[in-house]
RNA sequence: UCCAGAGUAGCUCAAUGGUAGAGCAGCCGGCUGUUAACCGGCGGGUUACAGGUUCGAGCCCUGUCUCUGGAGCCA
């Protein structure tokens, strides 16, 4: 009966007899006997085995290189040497999958470029195992935090018709052959569909049935972006409430975040301060701060004062009616404020036709959440709930109604004020480890031109 | 898509326009408790690709491809 190694690693008192299984790190030599460390994804730490020459299988310790698998057996006896408390003498040992020498993975460091050519074989190496570990775990919190406050898991349709107003460039879904674009209602659907950019116009027709829902899964844009921060497919997070307006969308928007911090603190601390150690020096520091301190609110408006009185330089302009630049962003969470920021009340012209109008006629109820290293982690609002205001909106942004029936029916029938926001899975995943490419948060990125595993 | 930088051994990197090298990995050997073990030895190259300049190109020029950083779009 095989025990994980993070099972065995966690004993408080020595075993007569335990299998370990995994892979082998690396292997050292001595007259004699020979050293192994071995790890099977359960944990960061290698398992340390002492094999002497003469065990049954140590005839084939020289085919133990790094990257073979293996199943050894015996005591797992306190280690006498420092280095680790544990270790395992073996009484047996099996060598279940040999290498040979392109094995790629070495014991010394690896280049992340490097590992990213090797898909298939990172998830072996120290970091990685660490980042995916994390991500299981904050996927789990994920729903934890949901299902704890009685939100509905929704699953929204990966093939839609609806596009969700611009969220970005989309990939169409067609089985049609030559020109798709001919005989569109020839198609398998009767009509053009795409993999979703967003699953929230779904979700609020849920919201206003079950009060709290919440939608987790992959969503898909088109968008020719080569930057750290963009994907094709990446999986989105759309928590919706009904009966809920601005205060409370930026009130859950900070706990879920907070949330979030504190779960990876707590339950990922080994795998946490190997990211404090290799990758980002100052990331305790931060998430700590996450947990502890209020974000900061500030208006949109408010935000472009304190930009242009900021006295800096910035290489995009700062206006009232323009968007906030990246650089912008920036400067408000890691320089001006140095804490999570959420700005909100945005103008109406850069923001899409769902969101609610605000009295003054000109600003509506978006707010994003800005986090340093990152900039835009959330990006969400109250919804327009009036039925000829949401009209008018559509009608503001050139839309057809018709096109969004469903949609502008829930404001027909029993409309109510709700609020939601999206953000990505995979950089919240950046910000909880340091790590600043979404390449290496994502078991297999897609992102333009590079399609591979 | 735009701007900048980079492609040399399996990996990380050297090499004034003049015989392509080191460390690690691999293989062989040594070492009685190692910790990215250590010590000795061996094999390993179409210098991303295609042209051009030159007596001579890894190095200079042109084009292409790929990667990285930044930007746009966004989550």
């Amino acid at each position: 009966m095989r025990t994980l190694i993070k099972h065995l690693l966690a004993s408080t008192e020595p075993r007569e007899a335990v299998t370990a299984k995994g892979w082998v790190r690396t292997r050292r030599d001595s007259k004699g006997f020979s050293f192994l460390e071995i790890n099977d994804g359960s944990c960061l730490a290698n398992l340390q085995v002492v094999v002497d020459a003469g065990t049954p299988g140590a005839d084939q310790l020289a085919h133990l290189n790094t990257g073979a698998s293996v199943a050894v057996e015996g005591p797992l006896v306190a280690s006498p040497a420092a280095g680790q408390k544990w270790e395992l003498r073996a009484r047996r040992v099996e060598l279940v999958g040999a290498t040979d020498s392109s094995y790629p993975l070495q014991k010394k460091g690896h280049t992340a470029e490097f590992l990213r050519t090797i898909a298939h074989l990172r998830p072996r190496s120290n970091l990685y195992g660490a980042v995916f570990r994390v991500r299981s775990r904050l996927a789990y919190a994920v729903h934890q935090f949901f299902q704890e406050r009685d939100f509905v898991y929704v699953h929204t349709p990966i093939i839609t018709a609806s596009d969700c107003e611009g969220a970005g460039e989309m990939f169409r879904v067609t089985t049609l052959k030559g020109n798709i674009d001919e005989k569109p209602e020839a198609d398998f659907f009767g009509k053009r569909t795409y993999l979703t950019v967003s699953g929230q116009l779904e979700g609020e027709t849920f919201a206003c049935a079950l009060s709290n829902i919440y939608t987790f899964g992959p969503t898909f844009r088109a968008e020719n972006s080569n930057t750290a921060r963009h994907a094709a497919e990446f999986w989105m997070i759309e928590p919706e409430m009904a009966f809920c307006d601005l205060q409370g969308d930026m009130d859950l928007g900070e706990e879920f975040i907070k949330a979030m911090a504190r779960h990876a603190l707590e339950h990922c601390a080994e795998d946490l301060a190997l990211f404090g150690k290799f990758v980002d020096k100052a990331l305790h520091e931060r998430l700590r701060f996450v947990v502890e301190r209020p974000f900061v609110r500030v208006p949109y408006t408010e935000a472009i004062e304190i930009l242009r009185q900021s006295g800096r330089k910035f290489e995009y302009p700062v206006d009232y009616g323009l968007n906030l630049q990246s650089e912008h962003e920036r400067f408000l969470t890691e320089e001006h404020f140095k804490a999570p920021v959420t700005v909100y009340n945005y103008p109406r012209e850069i923001k899409p036709f769902y969101m609610r109008l605000n009295d003054d006629g000109k600003t509506v109820t978006a707010m994003d959440v800005l986090v340093p290293g990152i900039g835009e982690v959330i990006g969400g609002a109250q919804r327009e709930e009036r039925l000829e205001q949401l009209l008018d909106n559509m009608k503001f942004h050139k839309l057809a109604p018709e096109d969004y029936w469903w949609y502008v029916d829930l404001r027909r029938y029993g409309t109510v004020p709700h609020a939601g926001f999206g953000l990505g899975f995979e950089r919240l995943l950046m910000f909880l480890t340091g790590v600043s490419n979404i390449r290496d948060v994502i078991p297999f990125a897609r992102t333009p031109g590079n399609a591979e595993f």
